[in-house]
DNA sequence: GCCCCGACTGTACCGACGGTATGGTGCGAC
DNA sequence: GTCGCACCATACCGTCGGTACAGTCGGGGC
């Protein structure tokens, strides 16, 4: 009956625990719970994952790969639109302060965060890659950093690798406050005023 | 043998809770243990507190107190020090930013934030709470800013509430950060950060 | 001296949850 | 035809938050 063309149990167990996650945590998100979501019994979920944290750890893998390749589109299309390394860079910033006014929950930092502060519930190995997937982040605006201030040197000192995790600091504490004060457009206000500040940084005048 | 001149067992719970929290997650801390820290029974516990959220309620009060009084200390010391503003807030903000740097952990934003992940856990009270608290941020760095503002006209445009609500941003984000990568400076040098900021809005020159 | 009250203790129990164990089944590939 | 993948079924464990309720002990007021 229910067998129609099923994407697998275990898609349908990530799919079912990402909404879950983003919603209520990942404490707050049962094994039971995704279980009887997905028509399988528990059994079917430990034959999939080893436990919760290797759950987390999927759940967090696929989300920081379709977080790179968002932001890859992103920046490489702004990238496409101007030749200049910092004007770029200001269009891929609007470009994505627009993509978190619509999406102010589907975010990857959402579950980082999320994870690390019950950290004590997961492995080394999910910590890990949490750790890992913000270095990601650091590289990458560290190295729009770096390109701009080749181009365009600072017009006041500035630590660029401090100015690259700005970016996540903001993305992170954003999510927070969006979810305490319920201001959806918190975040990507936060981001246009990290690109002013980076517009006052390098552009000259 | 034991009851020396104690502080109460109400008072034993807090202190412990607010230790545990802060190094293993709210949802992390168990009310046994917390109990039996405290040398008391489960009983004890709930003769104290109605039950887990009362628990957050009260540590979350705690904490923004303390955390006013110290903000208040910084910046007022700031202000003495210096008649202008800005330049008076740009001490505080070095002030601050020094602070973060010893006391890295005992943050309200950790308290706050760990909340805010996982706050299915918790009821309608300690979320509002939890929310008047960042709300007392905004108000803050809004107030310092707006004075800034009347005597040093913004050099671009800028939205001076985002500009209070990038602190709270930055704090909560970084304590992330600081978590994540394991760099204790990180949260200051992100202060510092904003300090140049704030310098490169107002500052004439 | 008595009684009440606040601050607990002690014991027993509940349901939800993460997790383990173990054996069984349907079905497609080879 | 048999191998193994993708599950199912059942039963059970310890931990945790929370409830219920009777009992205890010391101090202050009367």
């Amino acid at each position: 009956m229910q067998q129609t063309m099923k994407p697998s149990a275990r898609e349908r167990l990530l799919e079912l625990a990402e909404v879950s996650v983003i919603q209520k945590g990942f404490a707050g998100t049962s094994i039971d719970e995704l279980v009887a979501g997905a028509g399988i019994t528990k059994s079917g979920f430990f034959y999939h994952f080893r436990d919760k944290s290797e759950l987390a750890l999927a759940l967090l893998q696929r989300h920081f790969e379709r977080d790179n390749e968002i932001l890859d589109g992103l920046f490489n299309r702004a990238r496409e639109l101007h030749d200049d390394p910092l004007h770029a860079f200001l269009i891929g910033l609007k470009l994505f302060a627009e993509m978190l006014t619509d999406l102010p929950e589907n975010h990857p930092g959402c579950l980082a965060a999320s994870i690390c502060y019950q950290d004590q519930l997961f492995n080394r190995e999910v910590r890990e890659l949490n750790a890992r997937g913000t270095l990601t982040w650091r590289t990458r605006f560290g190295g729009y950093l770096e390109e701009i201030a080749r181009v365009h040197p600072p017009r006041i000192e500035v630590d660029l690798q401090a100015l690259a995790d700005m970016v996540s600091a903001l993305v992170e504490g954003g999510i927070v406050l969006n979810k305490l004060l319920k201001e959806p457009k918190l975040l990507a206000t936060q981001i246009t005023l990290y690109r002013a500040f980076v517009q006052q940084v390098f552009a000259r005048d």
